[in-house]
DNA sequence: TATTGTTATACTCTATAACTATA
DNA sequence: TATAGTTATAGAGTATAACAATA
């Protein structure tokens, strides 16, 4: 039957060769997860780099572009349409640096406070489906080990 | 001086925020991984998919697009162009399957065979530098994990 | 009717180059 | 001269819809 290849694929997750490389299962997993993160944040109309950028304004209150684009991995001029469409729809504003007029000082605006709370729902939900294969322990390691990883 | 934005950064990695949520991290990390292996690849003119492809062949000697897609986690429409450029340059080649004539037996020709061995030469260095803040432990605690979280 | 491969298309993400205004 | 933000643009990745040939 035309079910062999899929089952064979369903089984041994692909050839050895791929699944001997870190690199390539990190590669794999991650657009897995991202996928099932975009999915989740689809349902707010929010992408997964605006979802960055207000995590990260969730606690710093105020940031230069050039902070925020370090901190999400977002390139700094990749970020600017994804500014846009933030302050488009309310959630940010881009203010001025007392310090330097070269910055932008981008900040929260108060009526987000209610949207990250939901998103941190969806976002939990995801990761529980995504790592619904491992243990607790196992978790707790993966997400030790994966910090360690992330540098400019 | 405007240093201390990236020197923050570059401590801290961005806030805690999104350090909490593995899901998060592994989009980024995953991100990050692909990153340097696209720019290994691309020594040799190759795409990530076309890597993917061009090691399962090397297992496998022949498979239809159907499994090919299953394995790489490319889909099968995305997967024709990629096939078509790898044809293109004489290292894979289209048959025909004699069980089955809607599907392509698709295999590497004999000239690939030098090509796959540098090829594994630059995506274990590639492995090294994203995986060199970790302890040879950590590295195959990692390495253990993440096969668990292929899944279709 | 279901499946294999295919096309056309569109939308997002990422990257190259160059500009402006400030420092 | 160097930096913060910006623009235009092009490439790769990914997804929606529909099709022809074959099972």
């Amino acid at each position: 039957m035309n079910h062999d290849d899929a089952n064979i694929c369903r089984l041994m997750k692909g050839p050895q060769a791929l699944l001997a490389s870190t690199g390539y299962l990190l590669a794999r997993v991650g657009s897995e997860s991202r996928r099932l993160f975009v999915q989740a944040l689809d349902e707010r109309d929010l992408t997964l780099a605006q979802y960055g950028v207000l995590m990260i304004l969730g606690e710093l209150k105020s940031a230069s572009q050039r902070y925020l684009a370090g901190a999400t991995g977002i390139d700094p001029r990749n970020l600017v349409p994804i500014l846009d469409a933030l302050e488009n729809r309310g959630l940010v504003r881009r203010g001025s640096d007392s310090t330097d007029r070269r910055r932008h000082a981008v900040a929260l605006t108060p009526a987000v406070t209610a949207l990250l709370v939901k998103l941190s729902r969806l976002r939990a939900q995801a990761v529980v489906e995504l790592l619904k294969p491992l243990s607790a322990t196992q978790r707790h390691q993966l997400h030790g080990l994966l910090p360690r990883l992330l540098r400019t």
